[in-house]
RNA sequence: GCUCCCGUAGUUCAAUGGAUAGAACGCGAGAUUGCGGAUCUCGCGAUAUAGGUUCGAUUCCUGUCGGGAGCACCA
């Protein structure tokens, strides 16, 4: 539809010898004006030397001798737009459109043939998993379902770190505590709990400081018996918690990176690019002269001889490509890795080139909590599954609820910025969150079974409708409409939060059209208020889909 | 101190340079023998500040004020 009035305006436009310009055809913020409207009256107002709402006429009433098909009227409004009103018939006709399209309702071809690789989540074994990471991967995993859409092939990956000190904090606990082996009923919480006090021993002892430098070295080279027996242990009980959680969260990742391979490889390319990027710092360090290029000066390499993080991340970047060749590479992260990225990307440039355009950061804001409220025992670190275990006390003991009230707090605003996560607010379980937009589906659905079992036989409506166009009411309509244009958007732009906005206009809508109307028993209506629930109903499903929200049958 | 990000109803968030700045929570008033009330209807209420660019600025540019993150061997 937006193809065929985006031409039609520009022959008009060409046949009253106007300038072309870039013709933008939006969707208005209100109904009342149409569901199109276009500002080129107004762009070319000053360059012809036109009043804008008298040229607005002028091309409408070119238009208005000749329609594209399913558009009713063309009307002029101050200051001079032209709005676009679509007929009752093309509106019912979109309802059978999205009936027939089903779950391929929403896709596109933009980027087919495109390999695309979004790395997030990232949590680090040895290390509880927290809420940063439960946004990273709300956001990665909305990203990845997004991109699909699109016709491209995403993989996912996870990139995980599974050496460096924080690893070394942990053992150092461990290793004080005497374990022997896995026979130890010691899990997840316990090696949280290991790394904080291990962490506060580094910090505050020196003693402690220079047996966790030494067991960060050893867990490099692998030299100590003892230790790799803690950390083999350690790190599969680590992983195999996290992929309880990836589950719940409904992500399966593709490929999963480890440090200590990056790292090793990472190490090497800083060595070979030493004198060419890379130069000594201070005490045997090697660094990258960020100052050159208006950035910061970061070390790669420490005065160890261990890659640091940028090291690990240069190795990441070839590692990924040589395993996956990819169009476009998203690294998801936290915001606080700004600076960092910018640090290493200028470096990636220098080495590989052509990898670093196709590298693209999205970094996430910070999730907060109002102050004083739930903060665990063991430190400032609220875990997800803490976070989630709360949610679903609210939730009535759903977890899928309790899950899509988390997820849509998240994915309602921009990523990259922090988040105040009011509990209560994501869990009052109404108005502008994630259980509002399940209940409505819900609930739709609950209509269509019972269509199904007492009213009619043939669902789903996938044939046209009988003279449907005077129970049109138009919004609803209107926005099934767009759902394609917003999904391409969000697509486009990395923005989930434009469908969630989407998404919740629409089971408002939704919502107002079932308190006022009756769907079921209600004559000739029904044949086509049934199948404009299952089109709603679909479309709140692929919609929460791609955002990864789940979608319980009863709630 | 320097660099980057951000200031929108009382609160938490939207808004591709366009129309009356859109929701939700909260507050006030209503709707229930009705397909699922975790619902619906109505009301109150906001672009930090001073300039600039533009036919038109929440959006772009500059200053000021306020908040967050980072600033050499953690990730």
């Amino acid at each position: 539809m937006r193809e065929k009035i985006l031409n039609k305006i520009k022959e008009m436009l060409a046949e009253l010898g106007l300038p072309s310009v870039a013709v933008k055809l939006d969707f208005p913020e209100d109904f009342a004006y149409g569901a199109y409207t276009t500002n080129v009256a107004m762009a070319l107002g000053k360059q012809v030397g036109e009043k804008p709402v008298d040229l607005a006429e002028n091309i409408a009433g070119k238009l208005r001798s000749n329609l594209p098909a399913g558009v009713g009227e063309v009307k002029v409004a101050l200051p001079g737009f032209i709005n676009f009103f679509l007929t009752s018939e093309f509106l019912a006709s979109v309802v059978s459109e999205v009936n027939q399209a089903g779950k391929n309702y929403g896709l596109n071809n933009s980027r087919v043939g495109q390999k695309i690789i979004i790395e997030y989540t990232d949590p680090n074994p040895f290390k509880e998993f927290h809420i940063g990471h439960l946004m990273s991967n709300t956001i990665g995993e909305a990203f990845s379902r997004l991109v699909e859409t699109s016709g491209a092939e995403v993989k996912r990956a996870c990139y995980q770190g599974d050496v460096g000190m924080h690893v070394a904090k942990t053992i150092w606990f461990l290793r004080s505590q005497k374990l022997k082996d896995e026979s130890e009923k010691w899990g997840v919480e316990e090696l949280g709990s290991a790394y904080v006090t291990g962490s506060k021993a580094y910090e505050e002892n020196d003693v402690a400081k220079k047996e966790i430098i030494e067991i960060n070295k050893k867990v490099y080279d692998r030299s100590d018996e003892e230790i790799n027996k803690l950390y083999d242990w350690g790190r599969k009980v680590s992983l195999e918690y996290f992929e309880t959680i990836y589950q719940k969260l409904g992500t399966k990742f593709d490929f999963y990176f480890f440090e200590s391979e990056t790292g090793k490889f990472g190490g090497q390319l800083v060595k070979e690019n030493l004198g060419k990027v890379f130069e000594k710092g201070e005490n045997d360090a090697v660094i990258f002269p960020g100052e050159k290029y208006s950035l910061h000066t970061r070390v790669f390499i420490n005065s160890e001889g261990l890659p640091t993080y940028e090291a690990k991340e240069l190795g990441l970047a070839k590692i990924k490509y040589d395993k996956y060749p990819y169009y476009l590479s998203v690294v998801v992260t936290g915001n606080e890795i700004n600076e960092y990225f910018k640090v290493l990307l200028k470096a990636l440039s220098l080495i590989y080139p052509d990898l670093a355009v196709k590298t693209k950061h999205q970094s996430h804001g910070m999730l907060r909590l109002p102050s004083g409220k739930m903060s665990s025992r063991s430190g400032n670190v609220i875990t997800a599954e803490m976070l989630i275990e709360e949610a679903k006390t609210m939730a009535r003991g759903n977890e899928q609820v309790a899950i899509g009230a988390i997820k849509y707090a998240i994915l309602r605003q921009a990523p990259g910025k922090n988040i105040i996560f009011d509990m209560a607010q994501a869990l009052s379980l109404e108005g502008d969150s994630g259980p509002y937009l399940q209940y409505a589906l819900v609930r739709a659905q609950a209509v269509l079974s019972k269509a199904r079992e007492n009213f009619l036989h043939d669902l789903p409506f996938d044939g046209p409708v009988p003279s449907p166009a005077k129970f049109v009411d138009g919004a609803l309509e209107q926005l099934l409409l767009q759902y394609p244009e917003v999904v391409a958007r969000a697509e486009k732009e990395l923005a989930p939060q434009h469908l969630t906005t989407y998404l919740t206009a629409l089971a408002s809508e939704f919502n107002a059209f079932y308190a006022k109307e009756k769907i079921l028993d209600a004559g000739p209506a029904s044949i086509y208020r049934i199948p404009l629930t299952q089109a709603v109903a679909q479309v709140l499903h692929n919609g929460l889909t791609l955002l990864a929200i789940p979608i319980p049958e009863k709630m």
